[in-house]
RNA sequence: CGGGGCAUGGUGAAAUGGUUCUCACGCGUGCUUUGGGAGCAUGAGUUCCAGGUUCGAUUCCUGGUGCCCCGACCA
């Protein structure tokens, strides 16, 4: 949308033009306006790809961090394999590499040369065997896999990589789907079909423990139809997330890969009993779309809302003076509070940046979704107290910004103010997921007629339909041509809420079926 | 890859076949200010690329390139 009444060139409009779209006029407009105010990232150049700026960077540092930290306790290590895949090697798992194809970058060439005054690649310096950038490591890894396994002894074998991978998109959107993405994606190798499946599942906890519990972001856990599967896996389970629009985002998934790979790169291992057997495998990733998830499950009109676990800066303190004597009298004590914070454990930041007011440096930290703030003013230093604003209230409908905006900030003493950060940190993590499971509650229906379907997903807005099927792929695919909607997941059973368990018939078919399955419109 | 649209300072926009292209935001400098986006003064910075029409093109034409929207694609 280009909102050229909006940008009139009069002072009031283009001062208006810095700020965010409401959510509710126009969601992917918010959405990069989100993105800009918090200085996150933004399109790069080169076509499709993506810059991520130091603070999205930062997050993502934090998720890093938090996950590795889960996968070294599963028992896994880092490694990292070329980012370059021969040909040959990438079309030895036959559904796997028609299934990436279509948007794989090819290197053909080595070397450059002025012709007729223009850089070109070289004619002669074309590649025997071209080389496939990545868009997933499996076939470059398995086949190191291949040297690195002999026995049972050696297995199983856990390992994890952080890299980039290229897909060559058509369509792209920051965070959510670039030409070029970083991830991180396991690739494990096992003994026993059991183990492997064990590990599948494992992994799929991992994730749906770091979506809740670090991300605030409630997820349903379950499988992958046929036709949502990996390409050359055996089973797919996914988390899914609800976004503030109700459509669903994959935010990870976990494949049992059973032996197809191993087959593919040929690596057999010698058991107990002496006999030669294939490899069983998994792979998992998560990417940075998870950045993009956490933007479109908690930020707001005012931008950026950062879960506290998640927040590069968890507590920012400005010190607010009108003169030198203040302005040294304030950043000092400023630089107090911060020091005995940092001691606490919190992550803090002290902005004594001159000549920029006080209210500036709030729009941008609230921008920046910086969970916490404390205000130090001469008035603070009489008093013996700290003004603590917290970035969200819980929503009360109707009340004006500004009276929201009091209410969330409190003078309190200053051993109390201190005291309050951490839990108040803790609180504001679990308040943001709660609210998340509220928001996706509210937008959650169980459909058995698909009347009831077509106006839940058209006039009514959409979000997560809980519906029985029984129909196949052709009819699956009816279903996205006639609603905009798909299956996203066939949940586990103990995700299902109870209100929409139990056996019943197919939403489309009529036919019987054993448990209900996730609808929504996705990104 | 098909259909449509757009291309003007860092950003968002105006205007024009004819002197030196306009405005706002942002940026630099100085003064002043600082408890919710300060003010004044002053300064720097722009017509995507290549051809063509024309006395003269940022404007019109052709081609290229890039971007956006719709489809296709995206498990």
């Amino acid at each position: 949308m280009k909102a050229t009444d909006m940008n009139k060139p009069d002072n009031r409009a283009a001062a208006e033009s810095s700020a965010i779209t409401p959510r509710a006029r126009d969601y992917s407009q918010w959405y990069l306006d989100v993105i800009k105010a918090a200085g996150l990232a933004e399109h790069s150049a080169v076509r499709g790809c993506m810059v991520v700026r130091p603070h999205g960077y930062a997050i993502w540092e934090k998720m890093q961090r938090e996950l590795d930290d889960r996968f070294k306790a599963t028992g896994h290590e880092n490694a990292y394999f070329p980012l370059f895949i021969p040909l040959s090697f990438f079309s030895r798992e036959e559904k796997h590499a028609s299934g990436f194809a279509k948007e794989c970058a090819v290197v053909t060439h080595h070397r450059l040369k002025a012709i007729d005054g223009e850089i070109v690649p070289d004619p002669e310096s074309k590649l025997e065997e071209p080389l496939v950038v990545r868009p997933t490591s499996e076939m470059i890894i398995w086949s190191q896999y291949k040297n690195w396994i002999q026995s049972y002894r050696d297995l199983p074998l856990l390992i994890n990589q952080w890299a980039n991978v290229v897909r060559w998109e058509m369509r792209t959107r920051l965070f959510l789907r670039t030409a070029e993405f970083l991830w991180q994606e396991g690739h494990t190798a096992h003994a026993t079909e059991k183990e492997a499946l064990e590990e599948t599942w494992r992994m799929l906890d991992v994730y749906a423990d770091f979506a809740e519990n670090v991300m605030a972001v409630p997820v349903i856990k379950g499988r992958k139809t046929e036709g949502e599967r990996f390409a050359g896996a055996v089973e797919t389970l996914s988390i899914e997330g609800m976004m503030q629009d109700g459509k669903a985002l994959q935010m990870g998934t976990s494949h049992y890969l059973g032996q197809n790979f191993s087959k593919g790169a040929d690596v057999k291992f010698q058991n107990k009993d002496g006999e030669l057997e294939f490899v069983y495998a998994t792979s998992w990733g998560v990417s940075t779309r998870l950045v993009g998830a956490l933007i479109m499950t908690h930020s707001d009109d005012s931008g950026l809302v950062l879960p506290p676990r998640l927040a590069p800066v968890q507590t920012v303190v400005v010190p607010i003076f009108k003169n030198d004597a203040e302005r040294a009298r304030t950043v000092d004590e400023a630089r107090k509070v911060a020091a005995e914070l940092k001691a606490l454990g919190v992550a803090v930041r002290v902005d004594d940046r001159d000549g920029i007011m006080p209210g500036a440096k709030y729009y941008e930290w609230e921008g920046k979704g910086v969970p916490l703030r404390i205000e130090v003013g001469p008035k603070d230093l009489e008093k013996g107290s700290l003004c603590v604003a917290r970035r969200f209230v819980t929503e009360i409908a109707g009340e004006a910004p500004e009276a929201q905006r009091r209410r969330r900030k409190a003078f309190l003493p200053r051993a109390e103010a201190i005291a309050s950060i951490v839990p108040t940190l803790e609180a504001m993590q679990k308040e943001l997921f709660a609210r998340a499971g509220a928001a996706r509650a509210s937008r959650t229906r169980v459909l058995d007629k698909i009347e009831d379907y077509g106006k839940f997903f058209g006039e009514e807005g959409g979000g997560f339909a809980w519906v029985h099927w029984a129909g196949d792929s052709a009819q699956e695919e009816e279903m996205a041509k006639r609603f905009e909607t798909s299956i996203r997941c066939v949940p586990f059973e103990d995700q299902i809420p109870p209100e929409a368990r139990g056996e019943g018939s197919c939403i489309l078919t009529g036919k019987p079926s054993k448990q209900r399955v996730l609808m929504a419109k996705s990104y």
